[in-house]
RNA sequence: CGGGCUGUGGCGCAGCUUGGUUAGCGCGCUUGACUGGGGGUCAAGAGGUCCCGGGUUCAAAUCCCGGCAGCCCGACCA
């Protein structure tokens, strides 16, 4: 490709709102455009890496069985009535991509476990034909609130995405390992250190899930990892162990006293109403009230100092709540006497100490000092309620684990039933003769976010590093003075040709500039190999190779094997 | 959805406080000359609904009101 005809602009200067180096090199590259927020073109380079990804994906999910089909963007909006997700997902995000057509209501969509679910069941209709995985590359909808860093936070994405579909349980944890296998290679391949983690299945559903993570400063989202056995999970996931049974109360121990504490909700109005160096947010306990998965009132008890982490499915009380509920008093809530009221004590592992613990006293502008476990409240069920931190211990092994920043590159599900028992023809003949469901697993992968992520992680102050899995080229030839040095062309052209002819992807500057302006152009853009052509060298008969990744330089003869040593 | 900031040629910005001639600068673009190994120099050009609508005024990029959009922080997040 001849850079004077290619469809690339470069920008010595980054549009304001760019913020990470992935967005600000890419713009700058000319790899894309923004056309909305949230919104962006792939121009010529952008959407050759693209589909270098693209085929790192396909070749190594067809070599893990897998089948391309390619599904429909637009969904009718009865699938999603159908699965019940058009309300969970939210009151506006699936309206606001909803599309009125003739022939009824759609939905630009946001993911396909429907459609995939529909469109491979009416297919299947015999255990003989599992198991099958499907997979696609498609453009994906998100009613993103707030898009952000590029391309790693957009409305309008690509992603791959694959589904299992299988006969029974064990036969769907085979395909879920082999697709998470595939999804390991695929990241290695792109020269991506990604680290599987366990996470929370969110608006997809299911059981078993892995959110596959890459370290990074600009990620927004942070995982939980031991020091010592290997634990991972996200932090919304992540529990932690360490605690035992909390000890028996001390028999001598002072009983509780109360304070009146007016105007002082809150763990940190309170530590200031005591104004005692020697009491801490870590003395007084968090009260949560909160409803559970099943609708129960529960009360969530946690270190004040710590930030709460609810399972999902809970929910926070809301007005409504605390006045059917007139134990707990909102802003001063204890843990005291809350099981004759009917409200189940839960406390997190942080809590597994007697005390003393200054809490709420269930009367409005009031709290008690004092309180102990086992003797002024118990607590029905111990668990991980607060948010995993640096130097926690680990659930698995008790020593201390670290809180990574990353961005997600993928996430993978085992869902089981969820989609095949609502949605319709999901049954096929079994074995045995009857009638089964499939169990199924999803899979999912931004290429377009991966395409910032890779440049994320492989950049300089000067410009991108592509990994030559996936650079848009493998060569930059420029050609310095070619406009006043017949012989410079000359050579470049025929050094040009001879890449070609040998299959190398080349990006040929043959434009008439400064040496300074190809040089600042080849580190933008980031072509693993440089190879210059210039009258110097020409004289010599030699061409310059550089490495972009290295800095490493060399003179090749340039009626030498140059071809070979460039690689392809 | 809450809080803050910003909208001026393709990009980055100044001008606005204190209304007043042809709305500036850098980059980029066009033409020419020079230059020629790290975004070079000079000259001449092209390119603008100053986000939109209303208002105040003899006069609005500038002041007032109302919208819209973008960005940042937070909430949310498949």
């Amino acid at each position: 490709m001849r850079m004077s005809r290619l469809l690339v602009r470069t920008l010595r200067e980054a549009p304001a709102d760019a913020e990470v180096a992935s967005h600000r090199l890419l713009v700058r590259g000319g790899f894309i455009r923004r056309l909305a927020s949230g919104v962006y073109s792939f121009l010529p380079l952008g959407l050759r890496v693209l589909h270098n990804l693209e085929a790192i994906i396909r070749d190594e999910l067809d070599a893990a069985g897998c089948q391309e089909v390619l599904l429909p963007a637009l969904h009718p909006l009865e699938l999603w009535e159908e699965s019940g997700r058009a309300k969970l997902f939210g009151s506006d995000a699936l309206p606001a991509m909803q599309v009125e057509a003739r022939g009824g209501s759609f939905v630009l969509g946001p993911t396909h476990e429907e459609v995939v679910t529909v469109t491979v069941g009416a297919e299947v209709d015999s255990y003989r034909q599992l198991p099958l995985t499907v997979y696609q590359v498609q453009v994906k909808f998100r009613d993103e609130a707030r898009p952000r860093f590029g391309l790693l936070r957009t409305r309008e994405l690509i992603m791959a995405d694959a589904y299992s579909f299988d006969a029974d349980k064990d036969a769907m944890q085979a395909s879920y390992r082999t697709v998470y296998d595939a999804y390991m290679r695929i990241f290695t391949r792109m020269g991506l250190d990604v680290s599987p983690v366990e996470a929370e299945s969110g608006a997809i559903g299911g059981d078993v899930n892995h959110e596959f993570m890459v370290p990074s400063d600009v990620g927004e989202d942070h995982f939980v990892r031991c020091r010592a056995c290997g634990y991972a999970a996200n932090v919304e996931a992540a529990t932690r162990g360490g605690f035992g049974d909390p000890d028996s109360p001390d028999p001598i121990a002072p009983a509780m006293v109360e304070h009146h504490t007016p105007d002082r909700p809150g763990i940190e109005r309170v530590v200031a109403f005591f104004d005692d160096p020697a009491i801490g947010a870590a003395d007084l306990l968090k009260s949560l009230a909160a409803v559970d998965d099943t609708g129960r009132p529960v009360l969530v008890l946690l270190a004040g100092d710590r930030e709460a982490r609810l399972p999902s499915g809970w929910r926070l009380f809301e007005d409504a709540d605390f006045a059917a509920h007139p134990s707990l008093v909102k802003g001063y809530i204890g843990p005291m006497g809350q099981q004759a009221a009917g409200v189940t004590v839960v406390a997190d592992v942080g809590v597994a100490r007697p005390g003393p613990w200054i809490t709420g006293a269930n009367r409005a502008d009031h709290h008690v000092s004092g309180a102990l476990v086992g003797r002024d409240f118990t607590v029905d069920e111990w668990g991980s309620y607060a948010q995993v931190v640096t130097g926690d211990a680990c659930l698995r092994c008790g020593e201390e684990v670290d809180l990574v920043r990353s961005v997600e590159a993928a996430h993978t599900f085992q869902l089981g039933t969820k989609y095949s028992s609502v949605m319709p023809g999901s049954s096929f003949v079994a074995e045995d003769g009857d009638e089964a469901i499939f169990l199924m697993g999803c899979y999912g992968m931004g290429v377009s976010r991966l395409l910032a992520v890779v440049a994320e992680e492989h950049h300089d102050d000067k410009g991108l590093m592509w990994p030559s899995s996936v650079a848009p080229f493998q060569v930059h030839l420029a050609a310095l003075g070619a406009g006043r040095t017949p012989e410079v062309a000359e050579a470049a052209d025929a050094l040009h040709d001879r890449l070609v002819a040998a299959g190398v992807e080349v990006l040929y500057d043959d434009r008439d500039v400064s040496p300074g302006v190809k040089f600042a152009d080849a580190d933008l853009l980031g072509i693993p190999v440089r190879l210059v052509v210039g009258a110097k060298g020409v004289a010599r008969g030699i061409v310059e190779w550089r490495s972009r990744v290295t800095g490493e330089e060399r003179e090749l003869a340039l009626d030498g094997p140059v071809v070979a040593l460039v690689g392809s």
